[in-house]
DNA sequence: TCAAAAGTGTTATCACTACACCCATGG
DNA sequence: CCATGGGTGTAGTGATAACACTTTTGA
């Protein structure tokens, strides 16, 4: 039995990627590989299949373009104009994923024509993918602005001038070293580790590292560095 | 031209329609009047039809059993699980609603068989529409805590005791009324009114409204009244 | 030895909490 | 005249913001 006189539709989902060197934020994208819109660059993904939720479909792409698993992934917003794709109506349905730059594995990337972009000198995008992009940092602002998510775009290990870097790159802001220290480590979210990354002082700077118990326990007790009129409203 | 090879798939809107009825939270529920599940209770959707979005889909739906315009309306997320409906696969997106419940037309329902439900004592709902209330609710208690937007369950005009009553109302929680009301009008986000309401109290409460330059450009700088730990993490 | 980044404490201000009495009115 | 709900101020506490010098070490 089916629904009658009802019309399906395509309905497909679309990644933004977002990573960070160690200086700004970027974004990954693809050179799309068939037309229409061919070899323009195109937010990575993808229609769903019948037997996979919007969930899978994206777990599913992200792992077409960058080969990782555990990824962290949440669904943005579905984009529904009906003239948004020129070939036929497509809703699509916006994922935003944080990743640790420096996981991703250029081989399998090749194979898409893929690309970190700074996010201040983005190309032209296909469709509204320029809106799904401008929606997914607005939603990263907000979150990040109260949970804890931006450790996922670090490795495992990190220090806190990695971090404080991290919060000022995304707000675009200065933050006072010792007060972001004090407010970072009175959330007790961070194990501190006996060894240095070296790599950016003489002297070194401590690896921290999540202590997951009080991760999940303290997902909203975190907070708030940011200068309020930084924040904009939710996209949604 | 069209895309080949791929399967397309039912679109549906369902509304999570909140009102308050001065001392508790409602729910307006239909009968649904088709099989499957003829006659259990449901929330008010519908298939996204090929020349609408779906905010159109989600505006024209709300209005089908409201009867009301200009709603505060939000889309919450999609629902995707590929068996969430027996019959076929359906991607349903869903959409918040915040209504003044007086000026719903009890009339229209009629049609629906539609019913507000105080929110402590739901009936059982069709397919995953609970998991779809419990994301609203959420929603709605993450979203309050930050943002000006529980005026959109009162009348143009309401008193500072109606207001009280709908924060404590969605998180279980007494305010002290000198600190409410200090919060509340340091935000300038309220003009006060001559006349006063005199259904509740002999002395009568003054009626506020909003004034809708402040609030457009003060939705972010607004409370929060809330303990901490009422709040959880967002449901996306 | 010095340049460059890491690390660390104190004070002032502001926001939030707790708390109790008077006011206006209709019945 | 009194019961009911509306309206108002202050003091204490905790969180945030502003601010500068010392430490480490590789080149």
């Amino acid at each position: 039995m089916k629904y009658s006189n009802q019309k399906r539709l395509l309905v497909a989902v679309d990644c933004i990627i977002f990573g960070f060197d160690g200086t700004e934020y970027k974004l990954l994208l693809i050179q799309r590989g068939f037309a229409p819109e061919k070899e323009k660059w195109s937010l990575m993904g993808g229609f769903v299949q019948p037997d996979e939720s919007l969930d899978e479909a994206a777990t599913r792409i992200l792992n077409q373009l960058t080969g990782l698993h555990d990824v962290y992934l949440e669904q943005l917003q579905a984009f529904s104009k009906p003239d948004r794709d020129p070939i036929e109506r497509v809703i699509a349905v916006s994922y935003v994923a944080l990743i640790d730059i420096k996981k991703y594995n250029r081989q399998i990337s090749n194979e898409f024509h893929a690309h970190w972009f700074p996010m201040n000198s983005l190309p032209k995008l296909i469709f509204d993918h320029q809106d799904m992009v401008t929606a997914a940092l607005n939603r990263l602002r907000y979150k990040a602005a109260f949970h804890p998510i931006l450790f996922e775009l670090l490795p495992e290990k990190f220090t806190l001038p990695q971090l404080q870097t991290l919060y000022e790159g995304l707000f675009d802001t200065k933050i006072d070293k010792r007060n972001f220290t004090r407010k970072v480590l009175s959330s007790n979210i961070l194990k501190k580790e006996k060894d240095k990354d070296k790599s950016s002082s003489k002297k070194g700077a401590f690896y921290y590292s999540i202590d997951e118990q009080v991760y999940k326990d303290n997902f909203q007790n975190f907070l708030n560095f940011i200068p309020k009129n930084e924040l904009n409203p939710q996209t949604e």
